[in-house]
DNA sequence: TAATAATTGGAATTTTTATTCCATTTCCGC
DNA sequence: GCGGAAATGGAATAAAAATTCCAATTATTA
């Protein structure tokens, strides 16, 4: 490949992004070395952007004189100038939930498709870090315990929640803890809780606006002595009160839709760490 | 200060979070130019990371010789090692999945059950900002004017992808988007898709292992020209070649258990953006 | 207020790092 | 397998950056 191959200095991709898109679409042009960088490129990014000409190449078994090559063959004057788009990524990288939805709101992209994407995956990434600080371990413990004693686990969740449930309802299946989704297309749901007993345990998920029937579900369970773990969104939240462990997940919403990501992480950590209990305790 | 005032250089921090601390106990024992560069250095760590020496001083308001004094004075060699602390910050920043689990691994609570909430959520965290890098906004936007522009939405999953389907459903549901999940308790799952039409179309989600129904009825779907669009974990999937759009959302696993935080993320934006695209062009 | 020590500015120097250039190798069409 | 073009390795060179050093300034103390 000739250092001007049809690319002029003008064109060299600006932000991150683009530079990946422009390297990806060329993948099978670029001869051996050059792939070789490309691929290192973009496999380690950070390296990238920290490292010198010198110890970069060192990683990626090539000459510092390829590293300039192939940063101009993709239209930079050298690599100091590909590295700064390197550095400009980690640079930008908004660290608030509310700054990245400022930075899409201004982008070229107004109301396009790719903006709702960018937005709702910057809220799925907040609610999931937030939730990593929001959990008290001793809770958790405490609530896997409780879980990993029951014989039966009744799973309680109503639209919205009701795909975390399906999938506890998989997971535990897959680890062999025998559950009991309430939910029927034939509205058997009472008696489907009418086997439950004080040595069973029960998980409900309900978010605001909370669905009647998932409260009265919780209800009925709680009443029959059953301990409820609750999984919601609020500590005024109505699950609470019938609760015998609690988790507040707060999920960011993104125009007014609340993603599921932190919560459907949180149930998949509540069903491995109940599976591990058991399979230590027994 | 002098120079060696009581601090060589074997006690210079290693870590940000010590440097800070660091800093912040002296800040009254600075001199002027020197207590302004430690005022410069806690505000924008960003530049100290990615600045020359010559450009920080700039923007500090001082000569690059008082960087170099700042740093001896807090025990570094020179203001090279100093600088090697802020970009280490940013470098750990969204430490790797791999270097976390690791931590998780070696910290106290060994096989305690905040371990696993740790790795499941550090997983989910990994894969959500993987996705956001991943995605072609070119392709979003493409599957999401496929998709808006059909009749009904058929929705084709099974087993462990089955709650993003009723996630779908369910939000699809709320914006008033005619779409059809393809399974049902009865097994009349083919007199469903039989209504199918080209001027439908369909999502399918499905990971590996792939369940056979969900790759019959995508097949049965794309034979019958209904459009359908993919979410699926690898460019070599069954899916692939059924698919008109495809999208490769790669999880991260703890433990061999995959979270689905990534790809629930993905399938909201996708079902706002569908609702988006409808009232817009309608 | 004078003497001294600490601090600072800035140019000179050294070190590090990127880039260029050319000889050698590899690839490709004939 | 031959000839030319493209690609590569690696040393030589240029550029950039960090560091040092010393004179000038500013604080400190008697």
């Amino acid at each position: 490949m000739n250092m001007n191959n049809g690319v002029n200095t003008s064109d060299a991709p600006k932000d991150f992004h683009s530079l990946r898109e422009r390297i990806l679409e060329r993948r099978d042009l670029f001869p051996k070395r050059l792939s070789q960088v490309a691929a290192f490129a973009l496999d380690n990014p950070d390296e990238m952007a920290f490292g010198t000409a010198a110890s970069i190449a060192a990683r990626a078994h090539v000459q510092p004189s390829t590293l300039v090559r192939f940063a101009q063959s993709i239209g930079y004057a050298g690599f100091s100038d590909l590295q700064a788009v390197f550095r400009e990524r980690l640079r930008e990288r908004p660290s608030t939930y509310d700054e990245r939805l400022q930075a899409l709101r201004s982008d070229a992209h107004r109301d396009s498709s790719a903006a709702i994407l960018g937005g709702v995956i910057a809220a799925a990434q907040y609610s999931v870090e937030s939730a990593s600080t929001a959990i008290s371990s001793q809770a958790f413990e405490k609530a896997v315990k409780a879980l990993a004693a029951a014989e039966t686990i009744f799973l309680v969740a109503q639209r919205r929640s009701f795909p975390i449930a399906s999938y506890l309802a998989y997971t535990f299946g897959k680890l062999k803890v025998r559950n009991q989704l309430v939910s029927s297309p034939f509205g058997i749901e009472s008696e489907q809780m009418a086997f439950a007993t004080p040595r069973d345990a029960a998980i409900a998920i309900s978010f605001s606006p909370y669905a009647a029937p998932s409260m009265e579900h919780a209800r009925v369970l709680s009443q029959a002595g059953v301990p409820v773990v609750s999984i919601t969104d609020s500590a005024f939240s109505p699950l609470v009160p019938l609760s015998k462990h609690w988790f507040e997940i707060a999920e960011a919403d993104f125009a007014g839709f609340r993603s599921l990501s932190a919560s459907i992480a949180f149930a998949l950590a509540l069903a491995i760490a109940v599976g591990e209990e058991r399979a230590r305790t027994k």
